[in-house]
Formats: C-alpha cells, sequence, structure tokens
DNA sequence: CGAATGGTTCAACTATATTCGAACCATGGC
DNA sequence: GCCATGGTTCGAATATAGTTGAACCATTCG
C-alpha cells in the first residue's frame, strides 16, 4: 500500500463541537445499556468487539444501533481500525460544551 | 374546619431520595420542554398555572404529563397550594444522590 | 483469491412516549 | 351551595424508539 494518503475507509458521521445539542446528549445517556457503554470507554479506548453491553448475547445490529445513537449525539467516536472499530470518549468535546457533565455522570 | 390536623390533599406521589435513578433522571432532562420547565422553576419556586412550557397553547393534559416525568424521576417537587400547585426543584436531593449534574445541566 | 471476522444498513415489528380531549376532583370566592 | 379556576387521570391515537434477521461491505489471514 501507498503509505501517502489514508483512503478514510467508512468513515461515520460525527457532529462538530458546536453542535452537540444538550438534550440529545442527555437522551443518549438515559438508557442504562449506553450509559454502560460509556462507562466502558470511559475507562479507555475500546474496540467495539469487546464491548458486552449489558447483555452477552445482543445481535450486533442492536448494538450498532446504540453506538449510532451515542456517536449521532456527539458523544462517541467510532473509527474503523483494522476489521474492527475502535470507540472513544469525545472527551474534550462534551467538557467544551458542557463542562462537569461527563464527570457526573460517570461519578453517580 | 378543624385547625388541628391537615387532611394532605391531593398528594401526589414522590420517590425517596435513595430511590433516584440516574438514567431516570436524566431520561426526563432530556426532553426541550421539559428542560425549559426546571430552567424556570431552577430560578425559584414557581407556580405551575404560571409555567409557559414553550409553546403559550399547551394543552393541560399535555402539561401534566410533562410534570409527572418529571415528577416521578424525583426531579421535581409538586404540590398543592390553595386551589393551583408550586413547583420546586429537588435541589438537595439531585445533589445529594448526583452532585453537580443539576448546575451542568443548568448552566449548559 | 476465498473464507472468516467485525460491523453497518435496511426493513419490519414491537414497545414505549407523546399528545390531547373528555371526564372528574378540589379549592376559593361569591 | 354553586360556579369558575387549576390540575390530575383516563383512554385512544399518533409518533418515536428499540430489537432483530438478513443482506451487504471491508479488512485480515491463509
Amino acid at each position: 500500500m501507498a503509505s501517502s494518503d489514508a483512503p478514510a475507509p467508512l468513515e461515520l458521521f460525527h457532529p462538530d463541537r458546536e453542535d452537540l445539542v444538550l438534550t440529545d446528549v442527555l437522551f443518549a445517556l438515559s438508557d442504562p445499556a449506553r450509559l454502560e457503554i460509556v462507562r466502558q470507554v470511559a475507562g479507555g479506548t475500546i474496540e467495539m468487539a469487546n464491548c458486552h453491553l449489558q447483555n452477552p448475547s445482543v445481535p450486533k445490529s442492536t448494538k450498532s444501533h446504540h453506538m449510532k445513537v451515542l456517536r449521532e449525539a456527539g458523544v462517541l467516536r467510532n473509527e474503523p481500525v483494522g476489521r474492527g472499530r475502535v470507540l472513544s470518549l469525545r472527551h474534550d468535546d462534551l467538557e467544551a460544551r458542557f463542562p462537569g457533565l461527563l464527570r457526573v455522570v460517570l461519578e453517580s
């Protein structure tokens, strides 16, 4: 492969920092399964394949759906790495727009 | 009427402090209309009749519904006073269970 | 290349939330 | 007592969200 330019494969939509909406973020976090994912990711970048999502036998389409809600609300970043995907918390963006929210939610 | 004991009229259910659930609170706050109410009440105790609820022409049953969601999540206290009702924020309870949450949500 | 792995998207179904009118209840004032 | 005011509750209709299998796409590994 040419090492010059990355082909940017399967990039999903992520809202810009200034477009984050508080109620959308709160809604994304208001589901126990999703909040659990956020807690997990908060511990450090995680591979989506390793995300337990509460129940061990959750279909991948369901898992994908929850990731989408979190991603579109601007809570998580979801990037392709290898043949899988890596999840990361949009810590700086959330902190910039809703300072303190993440800490409160993760600690409560 | 005997002035000795209050008849406790129309008392609605309010969850105890220890029974508050984070995801339920987040859900209650994730609706723009409800968040607006909370902002209003945060400015001081308010009479329900004076709550604009975004739209000026919201049916009372709809308004009552949103109040119920906020009340059952433990966000608001809803008490009968005179022939109306007074809303107040459950500031101390929320602060005790989810310290910082209220401030973050109200300031963001 | 071909198979296996990991994940998104689509469409259909189910479940839950929202909206609102109507009926009902309590208080206050006349 | 009676009426007006303010608000809850119920039930039905609508809208939105969650769940899932199937089809499809990319990447890795042999």
